[in-house]
DNA sequence: CAGGAAAAGTGCGCACACGCAAGTTTACCT
DNA sequence: AGGTAAACTTGCGTGTGCGCACTTTTCCTG
């Protein structure tokens, strides 16, 4: 295993984590995410503002953590959990489509809020890098050592189609009149299917991880 | 044409833009990095503070730009240099090596001083992203209409590649007490040729560029 | 060529990011 | 146990990011 005992230490700093992530996110709907201070998420959680930026770098990214809050640990499960005879652009394809669809009501509800405010709709879209990681080793894990190298390309490529592919669905939310009052716009619902949209923007990618595939299995 | 005439507003911008890019760069190297603060960089360009990050959203920026100047044209009109007849995965890669390796002299001194400062390396790093929109012009021109999805996807690729070789190239540079002194590390030359870096990271994506090609021209 | 709209520059003020140097808690070792 | 080293938290100070309101410059149109 790789966790003997997590160590006190260690929850802890996932517990103050939590506590700012949940803390940002009940305020924002609360008062409208203008309306809160780093100070008012660090007294909510019982920290100080200093240690707030220990754990996150902006306000935008602690309400953002609340709903990709263990999504890299998730998206390297979901790709485990697929045959290991399947094609490989087709197990990593349906692990992210997986990821991005198969969310709760709170993930919704927060998303809907999210999308009001372009700050944090970048601060969402930039939370796609961090699926990165995971999946270079997954693919690598998958590639064996000869593939190692373009595990590492093609991660940074789904993770940039992961990214474009949320791009464009969230455009259309990108109206400033709607987002005026927060809790107003129900109808700013991104247009679309997001798998439809993810497929498609990974499918050109497939080509790459078939070569990659090929050269470690002739 | 697309430029009339450029117009006196437009002209002052760009003057402004460039001023402050060189002032930045300028006091950089004489008083080293850490010794600028924007309000001096303002200064020197005979604007206000206020005004500086009309045009630069961090102190890093602006010295980053004095070298990455006018990049997005370049690579763009290096594509469009390579012959139509060409693989379209040479064509980018040959572009994009020539873009980041024929350099002039004061490019590879300013690129030492930048190897010298974390806060620097990254917002060198992230100018990568730059490159995206004129790639995803001129890979969709080489594509056509019904390669136009893929050449988004292709050049997000492509920059996601550029900034992994870039990264490792960096990444010996990374010794924090080298940089104590700002001006003594001349041996601080990031290891490794960088055209062999570039041209292996992009390797694994070509067979992605064959089938988006092969889809246009069968 | 006037006169007004649009855009750029500026001063002010607040909130945030982060380095530094304490002080405090947790972990590990003999 | 006891003691020490490492990690975490915190207060403080500075530099920076940016919204807002206002002035100045540029451009367009009647």
């Amino acid at each position: 295993m790789t966790t003997p005992p997590p160590g006190l230490r260690e929850r802890k700093k996932q517990a103050t984590h939590e506590a700012l992530r949940e803390a940002a996110l009940r305020l924002a709907v609360e008062r409208g995410p203008d309306q809160v201070r780093v100070e008012d998420i660090a007294e909510a959680a019982g920290v100080s503002p200093r240690t707030y930026n220990n754990y996150f770098a902006s306000r935008e990214q602690a309400i953002v953590a609340a709903v990709t809050a263990g999504r890299e640990a998730r998206i390297a499960a979901a790709v485990a959990a697929r045959p290991t005879g399947m094609r490989l652009a087709d197990a990593v394809t349906e692990a992210v489509v997986e990821q991005y669809t198969n969310t709760g009501e709170r993930e919704q509800r927060a998303l809907l809020l999210i999308t009001t405010r372009t700050a944090l709709r970048e601060a969402f879209l930039d939370t796609t890098a961090d699926i990165e990681p995971p999946l270079t080793a997954m693919i690598a894990e998958r590639l064996g050592d000869v593939g190692a190298h373009a595990a590492r390309v093609l991660a940074a490529s789904v993770a940039a189609a992961v990214r474009i592919a949320l791009e464009g669905w969230l455009r259309p939310a990108g109206n400033s009149e709607a987002a005026e009052s927060f809790g107003a716009g129900g109808l700013v619902v991104p247009s679309g299917s997001l798998s439809d949209r993810l497929r498609a923007t990974l499918e050109p990618l497939a080509p790459a991880f078939d070569a990659a595939e090929r050269r470690t299995q002739p």
